[in-house]
RNA sequence: GGGAGUUUAGCUCAGCUGGUUCAGAGCAUCUGCCUUACAAGCAGAGGGUCACUGGUUCGAACCCAGUAACUCCCACCA
């Protein structure tokens, strides 16, 4: 049992990382070459690193590492975003923790100790990036919250307002009972519950009568306003026009009528509750009911309920599930599925809510928006969000854009005493535009009091393209004249709506121009049962426990090998674990070249392989170049491991690498070197590590610390001979064939095998004779005008191979294949020939298609002609 | 309810404008090897009714229609 050579230590990611950071490698500036941009899209200051973050940043920091070794000054903005919700629960929880109550602090105090925890927490996620190698410019480091940041979201806010765009009124919204604020139709999850479907009895006032109503929510009855029926109805058209009293609490209802009952749903009779369901607000303003909130801020019921004050509503609608069953009111209850809506980010039960708040308008932005991603302006990867994108632009809604919070940026909005209000920067502005909105000169700072309302988190992010470059405070600086519009956005395809389409809209609005050229949406992340990770599931695996395994390189190599852009990715270990095995490789490659000795009296033998592999590496680089175009990164990946392990380390370094312990001549090293020099160069945005740890050995000679990162030069248009790439396809073949064979006859690989050639083709083997003799074991190589008899045989192409063994060959068994092979080729021919007798193939297909078979067939008919050949050899 | 997408080897996926009668890759599997770069490896091998049914075409994994299964997005049926 042999040791397994060390791979890259531990210590050297941090000892490379480190290197970048001091060597300022990640830091853009403009200057007067190319930019190439990407702004990340900000983690929640609270989160921590998952599965969708490493993919997401793996895809970011490939793309950014290739743009600078390709000589572009790239630049990529790292940044957290404040993420009111999440962050308030979260500093809630810890005020709770030290026995502080968010109700008994100023909004100062409050934010003091919000701050605190930001400074405490906040950078865990970016600091964890740095593990996985992300070679963000973090002197650029941007947070949602910085002082530029807030102000471009008060000014825009203003700019907006100014033009008509930003109102306020009273909606129903959806409403976060736990965070106490309201949060947009984009942030509410939609998931099927399973319930139970309440079928209750209201009686009719001064009759027997009563109609029976099915409800998932009970514990609304008591907000009832009417009850309604179809007027098609004619089980209950009589009732039109009665009043009914509600359960427990005997309030009078009338009945009224409206086609927007189905009649087959349920029992036909729908109860009307318009301060908790949209619909029935609806219903109601249609009808004039009134509306009726029986529920406070935290869900749970006020005094208007008459019952059950105080208590919650999941409580209150048990409960009031026996109290109803009690009073004879219950008719029955069913188990029901039905669609709930949960908060995003603190997963609580939405609560349609009637309350003021403030609106964004968006139809008119979302035009332009919509045009610069169907004219091509704003390239979707990949292409099928287009569909969903339109479809969302075309139905977008007004964006409710206020929250109940305090963490966030306060919207700029003073009211006066007597209810109006005004938009303004400042206090003192305020006042300005009070005084002379109001007439009244003696208004003083004091009686002006600010909404207390801050805006939606994505009111900020919308901005960041243009916010990290300070392009709202200073317009025209050197920085977002540089960098703007960015290049690349690379993001998920569930945060498209909120956060993309709002992005390319404030673009416009606020700089007339695309925020960024292409739009790359990762898939999500899911276990390899097609789970999507999460953390009560807990099939997520720890990021950095991965990285500790399997090394940041492993990792990184593993998250794109299975990741086509849009699909979702099956995540499993042993991805990361054949990125880990690719790195090894790598570095016993390198191993093996930096064991060499050279003597300089030798010459070159390996001419032949040295430009076999230089044409070969051209054109897999051609391959992944062209990968990279499409943002195929998991196939440019996959060429480029393919031209690793097979290429160079199967075939061309077992092709010259010298016997055990004789030295190598020195051409030949030098062109090795060479070779290891450009793999190490495409294969550094895949896995910089290694890489970095590999171009620092002497190895590669002396060279100049800061070029290590700039790799650039790849020979991109270099030459291809394509006749020596095929003819080497075909002398792979018969060193394959020739293993084949002792493979098959149980023989060692050490055992040396003649091999006679009758070569019909024209290839000259004899080019190859040092290659074949090495690769496939030869004892000696001839070429023959005649079929040899009593020896193995394989085709290659038209080129007759003979391998004499000592003993004996089947004659039957040989027959057999060559027969089965007759077959083949008969049949093949058969099928060419149909072709190529058919009239309509002849006039329709095209002439390279024509020609093909023509040359297909000739082939066949040649290899048929040797196999008969060898069949009545055979037969003698 | 509306829309989009997927279905190719055990798994994850390629397959560009339709053009071989073995439909490709990586991983996994099987067999043989501890052959001095690498057993985290090397050599060899096996593995598929391209979801199903029809149609168009000289020719279909690919185009069209229908069917089935799965996934996602949007939507107010209590």
């Amino acid at each position: 049992m042999s040791i397994a050579k060390t791979y890259l230590p531990k210590e050297a990611e941090e000892r490379w990382y480190k290197y970048w950071l001091d060597n300022n490698f990640f830091r853009s500036v403009p200057d007067e070459r190319e930019p190439y941009t990407i702004v990340i899209p900000p983690p929640n200051v609270t989160g921590v690193l998952h599965m969708g973050h490493m993919l997401n940043n793996t895809i970011q920091d490939v793309l950014i590492r290739r743009a600078r070794m390709k000589g572009k000054n790239a630049c990529w903005v790292p940044g957290t975003d404040h993420a009111s919700i999440a962050t308030e629960a979260k500093v809630v929880a810890m005020l709770k923790e030290r026995g502080i109550s968010k109700k008994d602090l100023t909004r100062p105090e409050f934010l003091d100790y919000a701050w605190e925890w930001k400074e405490k927490y906040g950078g865990i996620i970016l600091e964890q990036l740095k593990k996985l190698g992300a070679s963000c410019d973090w002197e650029r480091t941007k947070f949602t919250m910085d002082d530029n940041l807030s102000e471009a979201v008060i000014d825009t806010f203003i700019h907006l307002y100014k033009k008509g765009l930003i109102y306020r009124g009273i909606r129903m919204v959806n409403w976060d009972p736990q965070g106490k604020t309201a949060v947009s139709d984009e942030e509410v999850i939609r998931k099927e519950v399973n319930q139970k479907l309440f079928y209750i009895k209201y009686s009719i006032v001064g009759s027997s009568d009563f109609l029976t109503i099915a409800t998932t929510r009970p514990e609304t009855i008591m907000a009832d306003a009417a009850i309604c029926i179809n007027p098609h109805d004619e089980r209950y058209t009589h009732l039109h026009g009665k009043k009914a009293f509600i359960p427990l609490i005997n309030r009078e209802i009338p009945v009224i009528l409206d086609d927007y009952v189905t009649m087959d749903f349920g029992t036909g009779c729908l109860k009307v509750t318009p301060a908790h369901d949209l619909n029935d607000y609806e219903l109601g303003l249609k009808h004039n009911l009134p509306v009726i909130d029986i529920l406070n801020d935290d869900g749970t019921l006020n005094a208007k309920a008459e019952i059950l004050v105080g208590e919650d509503r999941f409580a209150a609608r048990k409960k009031i599930a026996a109290m109803l069953e009690e009073a004879g009111a219950l008719d029955k209850v069913e188990e029901y599925k039905s669609q709930v809506g949960f908060s995003e980010r603190t997963n609580a039960v939405i609560e349609p809510k009637l309350s003021m708040q403030w609106f964004c308008k968006m139809e008119e932005m979302a035009k332009p928006a919509l045009d610069y991603v169907l004219n091509g302006d704003i390239k979707l990867i990949p292409e099928k969000f287009i569909n969903t994108y339109r479809h969302w632009m075309e139905n977008v809604k007004d964006w409710c854009i206020s929250r109940q919070l305090w963490w966030g940026q306060q919207i700029p909005a003073y009211y006066l005493p007597n209810g109006q209000y005004v938009i303004a920067k400042t206090i003192e502005e305020a006042l300005e535009l009070a005084k002379e909105q109001t007439q009244n000169p003696q208004l003083t700072a004091q009686d002006l009091t600010q909404e207390e309302d801050v805006v939606d988190t994505w009111f900020s992010s919308w901005l960041w393209p243009i916010s990290v470059f300070d392009g709202f405070k200073d317009p025209d600086n050197a920085d977002i004249n540089y960098y703007y519009p960015t290049n690349d956005l690379v993001t998920a395809p569930e945060i498209l709506f909120f956060w993309v389409a709002r992005m390319i809209m404030a673009g416009h609005e606020f700089r007339g121009q695309v925020p960024f050229k292409n739009v790359y949406l990762t898939g999500i992340v899911r276990d390899k049962l097609g789970r999507k990770m999460s953390k009560s599931l807990g099939n997520s695996p720890d990021p950095l426990d991965l990285i500790e395994k399997y090394g940041a390189d492993g990792v990184r190599v593993g998250m794109l090998l299975s990741s086509p852009a849009g699909n979702d990715l099956m995540f499993d270990e042993s991805y990361c674990l054949q990125g880990r095995n690719f790195y090894n490789k790598v570095w016993n490659a390198f191993l093996l070249v930096k064991g060499w000795e050279v003597d300089d009296s030798l010459s070159n033998p390996n001419a032949v392989a040295i430009n076999w592999f230089d044409s070969r590496f051209n054109q897999a680089l051609i391959e992944i170049e062209d990968d990279f175009s499409q943002y195929r990164l998991s196939e440019a990946l996959m060429a480029t491991y393919k031209l690793v392990w097979d290429d160079f380390c199967a075939w061309y370094l077992e092709m010259i690498k010298p016997v055990y312990l004789q030295p190598i001549d020195r051409e030949t090293y030098t062109k090795t070197i060479a070779f290891f020099e450009n793999i190490l160069k495409i294969l550094h945005p895949f896995m910089p590590f290694i890489t970095e740890e590999l171009w620092h050995d002497e190895l590669f000679g002396e060279r100049d610390m800061l070029d290590s990162c700039i790799v650039a030069q790849l020979p991109i248009n270099g030459e291809i001979n394509s006749r020596l790439l095929t003819d080497v396809e075909s002398v792979k073949q018969i060193i394959t064939q020739v293993r084949s064979i002792r493979s098959g006859k149980g023989m060692s690989p050490k055992e040396a095998l003649p091999l006679f050639v009758k070569a019909n083709s024209g290839i000259d083997y004899l080019l190859y004779k040092a290659i074949l003799t090495k690769l496939a074991n030869l004892s000696e190589l001839n070429l023959v005008a005649d079929k040899v008899a009593g020896a193995s045989s394989f085709l290659v192409l038209t080129d007759e191979f003979y391998v004499p063994l000592n003993e004996n060959i089947d004659v039957e068994a040989e027959k057999e294949r060559l027969q089965k092979e007759k077959d083949y080729l008969i049949g093949f021919l058969k099928s060419v020939n149909a072709k190529l007798t058919n009239e309509r193939f002849m006039s329709n297909a095209k002439p390279e298609v024509i020609e093909a078979e023509q040359k297909k067939r000739a082939d066949a008919e040649a290899k048929l002609n040797i196999i008969e050949e060898g069949l009545s050899g055979l037969a003698n």
